[in-house]
DNA sequence: TGATTTTTTTAACATATGTTAATTTATTAC
DNA sequence: GTAATAAATTAACATATGTTAAAAAAATCA
């Protein structure tokens, strides 16, 4: 719990006063590897969460049984379907564990709250939600202008630690290819 | 002007002394078919704007000469270069007029006073790109999952009025296939 | 440790989309 | 209205990536 309070002091006072509601809201949970936060087809999302610790993963099975990643997490991002979460419906993604887990469980609408209460931290908010929003800019910039070879360098650079913790059919998930074709990027590198 | 204090009004309270604080930040623009409202390569991106009419495009031209394109913007939508805009670096990318537009200009210093002086317009603003950041997210699922058929048949569904002012080649640059791809697409349809 | 399961690699072949170039159609300018 | 220019289509061929299947390598488990 400390370890949220560092992250949100980076960048934001909190004082007591927050800091207590805070943690009347939030709540910390563990999981292990394989263990599903949510599930596709669920019939809303009410959480957000932040990583403190292992490597979470939200994707789509579509109708072939193909999987498509839309996002991981390590510590201190945040994991969620937001297509569901932001956007009132049912769950279009499932979001898992890679490895075991720490995170810190927030719901909607108390968060609601907090920014209510607390309009600062909605300014922090809504600045690192301008910053996902850039990510996802370039991602998509990424996806129409470079062939698979450099998305996955661009990947690695990006996201050096990935690797090590993702499998390789993970990445090529994310990537949109298939993990036969990363293969064949990653030898002849 | 009273055209986006009505726009505004829809989700949001704009009392005099808000409105008049914004008038005096906010300057209405028109352009010409062609004309260039940010080139990539510019020093900065301190601008956003809201489009009144006609229809506009962001993309970047990439070193084989290609144009991918990130976003069009019509009639009460914004568009800019976020990634400059938000990220603060050089401009990755071009915005253009497909048609000739009468839009609002805003800049991010002035705004960020309004967030400033009027929390429930920050508020407004970040359930905004939420949204945004929904609807980029769906985008990048849909170029993982879809070949560029459905791609194609799922823009024309979510812009319908699009067809009518893009060129095909604009069309072809967001879906990430070529004018030629394109073209096949639409004739077998 | 050895057996089982999971993951990655490899290879032959298939397919969607890209490339080049020519032709047709539509738009713009005089 | 005609000429000039821009855009869209078509076709032959090229290439990146997908598909299927098998083999090799790595990880897990008893």
């Amino acid at each position: 719990m400390q370890d949220f309070f560092e992250y949100l002091n980076k960048s934001v006072d909190i004082n007591d006063e927050a800091k207590s509601f805070i943690s009347s809201v939030i709540k910390i949970r563990k999981f292990k590897k394989g263990d599903v936060l949510i599930t596709q087809g669920q019939s809303e999302v009410l959480n957000n969460y932040f990583v403190f610790s292992g490597c979470l993963r939200s994707y789509v099975i579509d109708k072939d049984g193909t999987d498509h990643t839309v996002q991981f997490a390590i510590k201190d991002w945040w994991i969620s379907d937001y297509m569901a979460y932001y956007g009132k419906g049912e769950a279009i993604l499932n979001v898992d564990c890679l490895t075991d887990c720490i995170v810190l469980q927030t719901d909607i609408s108390s968060i609601e709250k907090v920014f209510d209460r607390f309009p600062h931290i909605e300014t922090f908010h809504r600045k690192n939600i301008e910053k996902s929003f850039v990510r996802l800019n370039k991602r998509i910039l990424n996806q129409l202008q470079l062939n698979a070879r450099d998305r996955y360098l661009n990947f690695i650079d990006d996201f050096p630690k990935m690797e090590s913790v993702a499998k390789n059919y993970h990445i090529a998930s994310y990537l949109g290819i298939t993990k036969q074709s990363l293969s064949r990027i990653r030898t002849q590198k």
